[in-house]
DNA sequence: ATTAATATGTTATAATATAACATAGTACGG
DNA sequence: CCGTACTATGTTATATTATAACATATTAAT
């Protein structure tokens, strides 16, 4: 089992991590012959600044403060579009929003722990639970080919509160 | 395990299993002396008589055709608030829909496979993968309360053809 | 320089969901 | 039977989330 949880729930910054992701981000844009252009890199940057998933508009007003001057939606998803497709960031769509993938090599499929004080999301990458969904898939001949899994609850710093 | 998966995906039809989930609704709301009324009562049947997940704005319409009269969203979307409260219904976030659910008195918490080609939805109720989540959780001290597991591919019936 | 491909800007609008208040129906104690 | 409280529905308006369609700009290769 591979997860962020306590970096994400009892740690203090992420800075060291983003560093690290975008340095990954690079490099994988270049690997696969993407461009990581200056808007791409700072929504990035904007969604992986934060544990809490951010919603599409409120990427768009801090992209706006950041860039002093105002966004338009298309913006905001073709960017968001791009780094989903290179599995660089993910939706929780049981929240409209977005959150950064920390494994973002993980061939496991991954979930989510929300925490629904706290609102911050730390992703779980489990080749138990992954077989185990794998498993039943074969037996009812069910190809799959992208998994959703988000566990929502109360996390071990809003419960200790 | 537990899953209507041939009965979605290779079963002719869905008819006989309306029938009983009515019969359950009605005596699920009488114990728990919740009202239900009419409106939820179609609601509930619209929802259930697709085994592919309905928009609320699709169920709004077919609802305004069966009652041969203009009907607001607020309508629809309190009704299936009801339902989803008492675990009839579910949303599918990804889609931004409603299904019914076949398991409803089931205490472990169920996943969806969702088909991609014919857009239908199973639910499987597995107490392993259910096991090894809240096993996880525990290690982490992450008190979970609900969960939404959502697996997109092919089913069997698409991927012969 | 010219073209093709990619990325972004811009305008408009679609699709999904809820807030807030008005009215109607029901249930029950007096 | 009446009035009150509670529950459900009707109604209007609007918030939130997302995309279509077309224009312009940037870039990379010929």
């Amino acid at each position: 089992m591979l997860t962020n949880y306590s970096l994400v729930f009892q740690g203090s910054n992420r800075q060291k991590s983003i560093v690290a992701a975008i340095k990954h981000a690079e490099s994988l844009c270049m690997t696969e012959n993407q461009n990581f252009t200056a808007l791409r890199r700072l929504v990035f940057e904007i969604i992986w600044e934060n544990s809490v998933p951010l919603g599409a508009y409120e990427v768009k007003n801090i992209l706006s403060r950041k860039t002093s001057k105002s966004v338009d939606p298309p913006t905001v998803y073709r960017a968001i579009e791009f780094l989903m497709k290179l599995g660089l960031v993910t939706k929780i769509s049981a929240l409209n929003a977005f959150i950064g993938c920390p494994f973002p090599s993980s061939t496991r499929s991954n979930f989510f722990m929300i925490c629904n004080e706290c609102k911050r999301v730390a992703e779980v990458s489990s080749s138990e639970v992954d077989n185990e969904i794998k498993s039943i898939a074969g037996k009812l001949s069910f190809a799959s080919e992208r998994q959703q899994i988000e566990i929502f609850g109360t996390c071990v710093s809003c419960k200790t509160d």
